[in-house]
DNA sequence: CTTTCAGTGAACGGGGATGTTCGACGAAAG
DNA sequence: CTTTCGTCGAACATCCCCGTTCACTGAAAG
């Protein structure tokens, strides 16, 4: 097939953007050294992607489908809140840490990236989003105060499981543990000022 | 006198650069975009500094004069922790907010740089590690578990007031007293487990 | 066997940053 | 009044990246 062989290439470019961005993240991957990496003449990669957003898409596409973002959906067994938020958090932690690089300079690029940034919005947000509402909503309605949302959200950012784990030294499942059992208690205050 | 024209010519530089570093953050500050906005040639800057550290130095010295950084000792005059908790993050995220343009740039920058991130270290290192000491020996001994001290790493990281406010809607004030009870939350934990 | 076309290799003009060097100016210091 | 010296303005060579173009090769498709 001629179309195999243009897909193999597309995937090695793919492939070594993806290891620049790990490495040195988007930033500092230029055109010319994803082509280098890729053993590619930048006239190749131009036509394969004329952009940096396409180039975007295509690299955090095929991550996702070879290492899928922990589905929000997943934690609705759980009904108990401080169960459910532990499983969410458990398995949000574990992907933070197996993609620590990749995800820390894509989030870093991001701040920087206007299109970087639309393009994190769109593979993390929404999924982000939606866990954060099934967290809050295991609660009872008093309990889902301002308050607790802020934590909720707290607790599912990349940067809190760094800060935790790497600053602190502590283990991912301890993250995990102490970011449910500190919503657990602030649902309880929350739920106490609200019948005040 | 002739050192004192020397001396304006020195403060139009770091004024200018800083500038830079609050809008576009230090990365995108390049000596000739500093020396453009200071209106001097390339030479003269190369002159007053030789290198990226003279000029981040002389930079984060000066904001530091003009904005002192909270000073941790202020905390000591409360004795209670949930209350000397209070009072540090109540500070801290003050300055978090009234600098955050800046503080956010030269944290970013800094996850590339390594001269910019020594510098950071050498600026607010100290006094965050000196805050979060007093902060955690305000609890009683049997409170200083790993946990609260992470916890409290936690509450003073600059991410996490950003999280909140910028992510959550949360007034600052706010963010200090949830922050501070979650810390309350955490020490009565703590010294339960540590009971058991 | 010929056509098609993805990929090659090389080059173009343009942009910006780096660090250094030089002569000339002009005002303060002697 | 003359020396000193901080600053100017300009130029240098070097490096990296940008987006595009063009003639070419080689192998799959017809």
């Amino acid at each position: 097939m001629r179309a195999e062989q243009q897909e193999q290439t597309r995937r090695r470019i793919v492939g070594a953007a993806l290891e620049l961005h790990r490495t040195v993240g988007p930033a500092a991957s230029s055109f010319s050294a994803v082509a280098d990496r890729a053993g590619v003449q930048r006239s190749t990669l131009y036509r394969h992607f004329p952009d940096d957003r396409a180039l975007f898409l295509a690299c955090s596409g095929q991550h996702l489908d070879e290492h899928p973002f922990p589905d929000p959906a997943s934690v609705v067994s759980e009904t108990g809140p401080e169960a459910r938020a532990a499983l969410g958090l458990g398995s949000l932690y574990r992907y933070w840490e197996e993609h620590e690089t990749l995800v820390a300079n894509v989030l870093r690029d991001g701040e920087t990236d206007p299109v970087l940034h639309e393009v994190n919005e769109l593979r993390m947000g929404a999924p982000i989003a939606a866990m954060r509402d099934l967290l809050v909503d295991a609660w009872p309605v008093a309990a889902r105060t301002p308050r607790l949302r802020a934590m909720v959200a707290l607790a599912l950012d990349f940067r809190t499981w760094q800060t935790l784990v790497r600053r602190s030294g502590m283990a991912t499942g301890d993250a995990a543990a102490l970011m449910s059992a500190t919503l657990a208690r602030t649902a309880i205050d929350a739920e106490a000022d609200a019948a005040a």
